[in-house]
DNA sequence: TGGGATGTTGACTGACCAGTCAATCTATTC
DNA sequence: GAATAGATTGACTGGTCAGTCAACATCCCA
């Protein structure tokens, strides 16, 4: 039985250690996300940061050696939660469907639990990888890694067509449950609590099933091999 | 027959007129998407542009507003181009998977056209909504409302299954794409123009067809309908 | 040929803001 | 209760850069 797998919500409202210490570092990270998120990371100051926090300008650069590194920290606290999600569901006994439900299950959640961080993740981070190291493209290569694996397991099983490299695959995959929550952040979608649910669903149904009616299905597929 | 589809390099350079005007406001644009793929765009300065496009610093003023302005203009033209060809294709009296085909084909050779550009506008707006106005949402959600439209018209003849709410379908059409592309352009994907035409298949046969080969699918299917 | 319109130049300015630092406060230890 | 280490403060600095503007160039038409 999964003792404890990470949880969407990565414990951020710490409860283990009784509120003795205020922990203005967290109160830092926790206030950041939400200017990020709000004015976007170029257009806020460190200031704002600060203020929003509740803290003095200078105590931002007493935990943080700069701007940027708020938002790497950020980013790889909870990317590494993904990571370590995503190694735990593969080495459970599930089905293909259950496991890449488990993985859309978890990030639509944290969407859930913090829409906040999410927009900042996916707006200031996994797209600008432009101005900031090397470092983001390794961990987001290891998600493709790690799904790919997924993907390619069940195909040995006989679950998944051998013709769609897994690579592809877990590309496609983690694109459309991106553009999901895009579409929630840029509120193109509907939001809520079945919507969340529903969408789980959807997307492991249209990945896995695909968007064609079984009989259609049966028919393209023979004549629509690999070309060449 | 459709007489001239827009094509994925727009006529950039722009040979139609005979090279008599060296029409700087153009030349200002090329090299702007040139400084913005390379250093991002709120990286460089202004001056940056001028000097790639051999220009004097106030003659970019003389041209746009604003800095925002070329990065919108860039954006604007081409998506308008790519909303066009949705059109025309959707006017076509072709299969789903042939009119989704032609989409995902136009922004692939887009990118193999222009890679520069297609990274500005996938790097800097699709995701960076944030900033600016709401204009490019407003373009973003006609692309999926087009998008939509072809699903549900696939739905209603049969092609496609009714219970994957077609937008949300554009969506992870769009989606997956768009991910190719990051994986492109951030260098965790092969390029070349084998994998390129590939990709074309890959993407519709995923989205179309589905991870699971189609023994698995009959079976899933049938105890996976639509929860509740 | 002359004069208005439009294109082109680049030095300059005013605002902005990341990051520094010396001073002050608090907790802990012996 | 003195000494040491760490936490916290916020005024200040140095550099950067978007956008302005006045001057100069070129084109076009009457």
């Amino acid at each position: 039985m999964s003792a404890a797998r990470p949880r969407p919500d990565g414990g951020k409202t710490a409860s283990v250690e009784g509120s003795k210490a205020p922990d203005k570092r967290r109160v830092i990270l926790d206030a950041a996300v939400r200017v990020f998120a709000r004015q976007g990371f170029h257009a806020c100051r460190v200031s704002d940061i600060a203020d929003e926090a509740g803290v003095a300008y200078g105590l931002v650069y007493h935990y943080f050696a700069s701007k940027d590194e708020v938002l790497d920290t950020l980013f790889l606290e909870r990317w590494n939660v993904m990571l370590e999600l995503i190694r735990e569901v593969d080495a459970e006994p599930l089905p293909v469907r259950g496991k890449l439900g488990a993985i859309a299950s978890f990030i639509i959640d944290s969407y859930r639990h913090d829409p906040d961080l999410m927009k900042v993740i996916i707006v200031e981070v996994t797209r600008a990888a432009n101005s900031f190291g090397q470092t983001h493209l390794a961990q987001i290569r290891t998600a493709y890694e790690l799904i790919g694996g997924i993907v390619e397991q069940a195909q040995a099983e006989g679950y998944f067509k051998p013709e769609i490299e897994a690579r592809f695959a877990a590309m496609a995959f983690y694109g459309a449950i991106e553009q999901l929550l895009t579409g929630w952040i840029f509120d193109l979608r509907p939001q809520g609590e079945e919507e969340f649910e529903r969408a789980k669903w959807l997307v492991i149904e249209t990945v896995c099933g695909g968007l064609e009616t079984d009989a259609v299905s049966e028919q393209t597929t023979a004549g629509n091999r690999l070309p060449r």
